[in-house]
DNA sequence: ACCTCGTGAACAATCGATTTTTCATGACAC
DNA sequence: GTGTCATGAAAAATCGATTGTTCACGAGGT
């Protein structure tokens, strides 16, 4: 029933009277064809009746072009990850193009999903979910073989990049601590070699400086789930002095720090007070409803591929995006509050 | 730099001083052609001093098969969707194919998109997520064009489809509540169209009956997403008797149920227990560690993509799958509890 | 010497659409 | 009546790999 009997280019052409080459041409509605209005018409209906449908192989094979963005992504259990992978996908499906979905890590370690991903051909670009350390390799086989773009990548690359101000966030979130008078501020952070964790830090570092706390930097390093967050913040909980706040690197890892928190009865915020980066849907669901630093993900995902079409298209490529708008703007729940000390 | 001088088969057979008939022969490791060892060798080393990679596009025109698979997914904001996803995804890859990926609703509603999506030659296959009710036009459209496979579908579908045990589900979660004592649990439903909640709320009628208790049926409305189960939850909240126990239909409604019996100061478990279907990462970071049935989500992207490959390869098709091994398991957390009636 | 056979590899068709080139027809001018 | 041009459409090449068929050559048998 499927592939059989599908009617093919020449099947019109033989059924309308005409040959291949003009019914693809009215088909395409090539402007710089002339064609009487009988044989044009002749050939449309004939289309429409025999439910003629163009085989995309064959038109990417004489066109080179596939019509088609490969997307590499990261860690897609994190809802983060999905909103940028959201944004990207519905980005290019846009601009018409069907998008071929792979993860980076098991790309980089099995090198004939690669080698099948890559082959020549099959993709017009590829975006490429970057940060998290120890791609080089991933980013190289690809981009050698592909027009591409990374999504928040580490600062040198040969590669098109597209960031978002993580480091703005970071100095979002401290600030909102600091106004609310909080002086030991830590930072839970994410893997040891995130270039993603090391730019929120030097937000979080940043807004201390600037308020002549530099001597109170403080950093715990955890990783993107929750379980680095409970691990982090059991840590936290074991020291003499407890810092009155927490700045945490990712809301997923934040929820491992709040039920950490709860199961440890440490009120929040009276006791201490969280606020993490990024605001996705369940952060107001956690053991306490969370304030986060909302970060523009769903753009991070549509201006890669943006940058990526234009590349494929010839126009104007910019090397790297920065994006600023909107700024990274602090969703204020019931995580905060003032520090102990002030509640008398 | 990217397709220009890309080496061919031609340009390798050239280089080996061999016709490219030969060359794909030996790079493909054809069994019944006979060649010279030196021969073989020599081809080989030029196809790799050249860095040569067939061509994708030109192979599946010739070969009939594009080695891609759709994967038309609902909802992947909801972690739950996306478990599925990774599932189904992983299958394909392992099985050498690449997987595009689509969004059930742009689809249905975008007919370009639609088409190029189905374009003739692109996908020897299409896993369709299903059961979000009105789709049957999407489905018709889909797998009147390519081999396709249905994830949780309803009953009576001209497609075949796997599922997984919903009403086992239901059962589970309310035979546990009925356990402690409860027996006035109601059901915080999906939508009204929704054939898997209506699975699941069969699997917790029966429970009631079997109970003997088929006259506190209670079922109450909502969605998929925290919003349903917030509305659902405050109509509950009104009643004059509220139940003493829920259970809701989906882990992300539940999140919504949660926060807003926290944010009406009442106590779960002590005043109304919760338990929820579909055991995902961040349930244990709600309001309450939530008590949730664990479903295999994973394997039911991946089942699906082992009968869609199966389909394609022409091997045994049988027509549904039905996926009861791991059965329906609770995980038990801090959400459910005895009535406070037990409770003194 | 002639025919047969096996070996090793070339030739050529094919997949389906696109695109450049070529061609047939009729109208018109001379 | 012959040459020129515009019109409308057919022919044929092309994209790159795969695959069924054919072919050249040398060894072996008789």
């Amino acid at each position: 029933m499927y592939p059989r009997g599908h009617p093919t280019l020449r099947d019109v052409a033989n059924e309308a009277g005409v040959s291949p080459a003009i019914a693809s041409r009215v088909l395409n509605e090539d402007p710089k064809v002339r064609v009487r209005d009988d044989t044009r018409e002749r050939i449309r209906s004939v289309a429409t009746a025999l439910g003629y449908v163009p085989h995309s192989v064959a038109r990417s094979l004489r066109g080179a072009r596939s019509g088609a963005i490969g997307l590499v992504m990261h860690g897609l259990d994190s809802p983060i990850n999905v909103d940028v992978l959201a944004g990207a996908q519905s980005r290019c499906t846009r601009a018409g193009y069907v998008t071929l979905l792979a993860e980076a890590e098991e790309l980089a370690e099995n090198d004939s999903q690669l080698r099948a991903f890559v082959a020549r051909g099959r993709l017009d670009g590829v975006i490429l979910h970057s940060g998290y350390g120890q791609e080089d390799r991933l980013v190289e086989a690809i981009s050698s073989s592909v027009p591409a773009v990374l999504m928040n990548a580490d600062d040198e690359q040969q590669v098109p990049t597209v960031r978002i101000d993580d480091a703005a966030a970071g100095t979002v979130a401290t600030e909102h601590l600091l106004g609310l008078g909080h002086d030991t501020i830590t930072f839970v952070a994410g893997p040891q070699r995130s270039q993603t964790s090391d730019r929120r830090q030097s937000g979080y570092q940043e807004a201390l400086e600037r308020a002549g706390l530099d001597r109170h930097v403080d950093v715990v390093h955890g990783g993107w789930w929750p379980e680095d967050g409970a691990a982090a913040t059991r840590e936290i909980l074991q020291r003499e002095r407890m810092p009155t706040a927490l700045v945490v690197v990712n809301a997923v890892t934040a929820s491992g720090v709040l039920s950490t928190l709860r199961d440890a009865s440490v009120r929040v915020p009276e006791e201490i007070s969280v606020v993490t980066i990024h605001d996705s849907w369940f952060v107001e669901h956690l053991a306490v409803a969370l304030s986060a630093v909302r970060l523009p993900l769903h753009q991070l995902g549509s201006a890669a591929a943006e940058l990526l079409i234009e590349a494929i298209d010839g126009r104007t490529s910019k090397n790297d995006v920065f994006i600023t708008e909107p700024a990274p703007e602090l969703v204020l729940r019931r995580s905060t509050g003032p520090p102990p000390s002030l509640l008398g």
